[in-house]
DNA sequence: GACTCGAGTCCCGCC
DNA sequence: GACTCGAGTC
């Protein structure tokens, strides 16, 4: 297949700034991967290409195709072989293709000292910021019934989107909630920098002040790049669109893509603007529009225009497809149940009577609690399905003791992660026993594993001194030096002599493993480390049912799975490298990474998940009022805007099919324990041209239809 | 202050 | 359905 005079010139213009507006399915990952390999035969060292990109898989997508491509073209055979998984491969140089996260994550690992964090800063996942957040309402003692955790965590999160810090936040007009957020806002920053963690929303707030404060860093790190190229840009927030702007500043060969129609990311602060204004930001800047679909049918895409005009505030294009294929279709289901059970059949019968495969199958769905009931049919129809998303794996109460202990093995400094497995499984360090150390670290303001080094070097101890100290920097050595002194004086003497053997045991044990792990990073001696702290008696000792305890400790076996294949993917692998890929990654790593899309089966994911990705046939399940568009967005007070967002997150899963496209609905679903009638999505009516119909004005007022609908 | 009980609410989406 | 909160009770 050739390319079409738009998509030439995109991939052509290998210098200065240039815009890509590229509709759904016209082939804009094809025109960033001929471009980057345009670059590279042209002369561009592939290593001063650097791509961005807002999910792993994404990411990875770019990566494996390009690989292909430059392997096809230049005969390259090393990069060939691993594109499959050889190791050959791996030593040959490629372009940079991350997400801004994983870029961020790199970029601060490099300076992140100077902005007054460690070097070996943690990055806190959702539960270590809750227990952060419980932490610092007990401490500006406001009760929970004025702000709760995840409250809180939720305006925090808007605000750090919306690039505001701490001191920007006095606004006059805050009401006694934002207030207290704010307050709360400084408290649990502060808190965060002690503990030498970060949570995702800083990674690119603070990459954004280290640019700010610190030049010689942004030169450094701009200096590492010729070529930039960000993929997604409609959906980049305040710190992205600084970020792109610094490292692009100065050799301006940046290109952007992105279509406004699929803005989907306004909750987390993505600004529509940042594409729209592109070119004043750049005046030299070409632009180039992409509007022949290759992806979907005519009908398909009829359907998907139809929706979108819908939106005021757009761009004005059409796609067009010039493939034709069958209608779309709606199907009306008796209740949640038979919408699942009726989408699994149709999946088998396709799979039976058709060519398709699993993998050309998707169900996409607007929230994470709607695959359960699907998961359980599929599994009944034994089809193979993989479900993309939520965060459950790393929920999982195992999952993260293990996680914890690898924070600990990589920086004992790192508070929640100690204290969760100080007596994880139980080893005689009861609560009161935790409760001293946190007092003795508290009042000698050190942390509690400096407090547990003092505690257990009192006495003599022959061979209890081990390697452990030989990875501490002499920074930290000297630290310990003066607090072996306040705290062992004061306060190990009210530990118990057994409490005491126990933190030496568990000591001992960080030590060693410390050592290994940081000599050698590898699957082997993190499933030693599993069999060494006992965690299969602890599962045993916890759950009774035989089922659960395989489960458990299955999941166990991914994360040594996962170890296995960072080690595999990665030149030097060490214990930080696998922390930063595993908490950036996400659900996607739970399911075996690169295997999970290789493997041949469904996709069932959300909306947001979707974008970017394409199958030849989509159910897109739920179409309902409260659902899409979902009732928060109806509730809110901007509610046009947040209506339109949820459109185009209609339109972005429509755009996903290629050939075969069904939404359902059910007439009656369950919510909240009781059956509920249902009122169909309106997007429904817009979509089949029914916007005149007298239940469109129902569906919008909440109403259940009157008339009978097509 | 520890408890029961009923009323009211419903943490969207992701790296 | 599950969970929290606050009123009411002992």
């Amino acid at each position: 297949m050739s390319l079409n005079p738009a998509q030439t010139a995109a991939v052509e213009t290998l210098s200065g700034p240039l815009l890509v507006l590229a509709g759904a399915g016209t082939g804009k990952t094809r025109v960033v991967t001929y471009r980057i390999s345009r670059l590279i035969q042209s002369g561009v060292r592939p290593s001063r290409i650097l791509a961005v990109t807002f999910t792993n898989k994404a990411a990875r997508e770019m990566q494996t195709r390009i690989t292909e491509l430059l392997g096809r073209r230049g005969g390259n055979h090393a990069a060939k072989k691993s594109a499959d998984g050889g190791v050959d491969g791996k030593r040959k140089e490629k372009p940079e293709i991350s997400t801004f996260h994983s870029l961020c994550v790199r970029i601060l690992r490099r300076h992140i000292t100077r902005l007054g964090y460690p070097a070996r800063f943690a990055i806190y996942d959702r539960g270590d910021q809750e227990s952060v957040a419980r932490q610092v309402l007990k401490e500006i003692k406001v009760n929970t019934g004025a702000l709760k955790p995840g409250d809180l965590l939720y305006r925090i999160s808007r605000w750090k989107c919306e690039a505001k810090r701490p001191e920007h936040l006095d606004d006059p007009r805050f009401g006694a909630k934002d207030y207290l957020a704010a307050l709360a806002y400084r408290r649990y920053q502060k808190t965060l920098k002690t503990l030498g963690a970060v949570d995702f929303d800083d990674l690119l707030l603070l990459t954004e002040e280290l640019f700010q404060r610190h030049p010689e860093a942004l030169e450094e790190e701009a200096g590492r790049f010729d070529h930039l190229l960000v993929d997604e840009y409609q959906d980049t927030n305040m710190s992205q669109y600084r970020i792109v702007k610094d490292l692009a500043g100065k050799h301006r060969n940046l290109c952007v893509v992105g279509d406004d129609d699929q803005a989907i990311y306004g909750w987390r602060g993505a600004e529509v603007t940042h594409i729209l204004g592109f070119q004043k930001d750049w005046p030299e800047a070409k632009v180039v529009r992409l509007e022949e679909n290759y992806r979907s049918t005519r009908q398909i895409i009829e359907w998907a225009n139809r929706v979108i005009t819908f939106n005021a505030t757009r761009h004005a294009k059409r796609l067009r497809s010039t493939i034709d294929g069958e209608p779309p279709r709606i199907l009306q289901c008796k209740d949640g149940e038979t919408e699942a059970k009726t989408v699994v059949r149709q999946i088998k019968t396709r799979l039976e009577t058709t060519k398709r495969q699993p993998k050309d199958f998707a169900v996409l769905f607007r929230t994470n609690e709607q695959p359960r009931a699907l998961e359980m049919e599929f599994r009944a129809a034994k089809i193979p399905y993989t479900l993309i998303g939520g965060q459950s794996f790393f929920d999982r109460k195992e999952v993260r003791d293990i996680f914890a202990y690898l924070k600990v093995l990589n920086r004992p400094r790192d508070e929640v992660a100690l204290l969760r497995i100080l007596n994880t499984p139980p080893r005689g360090i009861g609560q009161s026993s935790v409760q001293k150390l946190l007092e003795s670290s508290l009042a000698a303001s050190v942390s509690v594993w400096d407090v547990v080094k003092a505690a257990t070097e009192r006495g003599d101890f022959p061979g209890s001194a081990v390697a452990g100290t030989a990875v501490e920097t002499a920074a930290e050595t000297a630290v310990e030096r003066a607090v072996e002194t306040t705290v062992e004086a004061r306060y190990a003497a009210d530990l118990s002599p057994k409490t005491i053997g126990a933190l030496r045991s568990f000591r001992s044990l960080i030590d060693e493993y410390r050592e290994k792990l940081s000599r050698n990073f590898s699957a082997e001696t993190l499933s030693e480390l599993i069999e060494r702290i006992g965690y299969r008696g602890e599962i045993d000792r916890l759950y009774a049912d035989p089922n659960e305890r395989s489960t458990r400790w299955e999941s166990l076996g991914e994360v040594v799975n996962a170890a296995a294949a960072y080690v595999n993917e990665n030149e030097q692998p060490d214990l930080q490298g696998f922390l930063d890929d595993t908490s950036l990654a996400g659900s996607d790593f739970a399911s075996g990474k690169e295997k999970t899309s290789a493997k041949n089966s469904v996709t069932l994911m959300t909306l947001h998940a979707a974008k970017g990705l394409e199958f030849l046939e989509v159910y897109m399940v739920g179409m309902e009022e409260g659902m899409l568009p979902h009732h928060r967005s109806l509730a809110a007070e901007d509610d046009v805007s947040a209506v339109d967002e949820e459109r185009r997150l209609c339109y972005v899963g429509i755009t996903r099919a290629g050939r075969r496209l069904t939404l359902t609905m059910a007439l009656e679903r369950m919510k909240w324990g009781k059956p509920r009638p249902t009122v169909p999505s309106r997007f429904l009516y817009e979509i089949t041209g029914q916007s005149r119909h007298p239940n469109y004005r129902k569906a919008i007022a909440g109403e259940a239809p009157t008339e009978p609908t097509r």
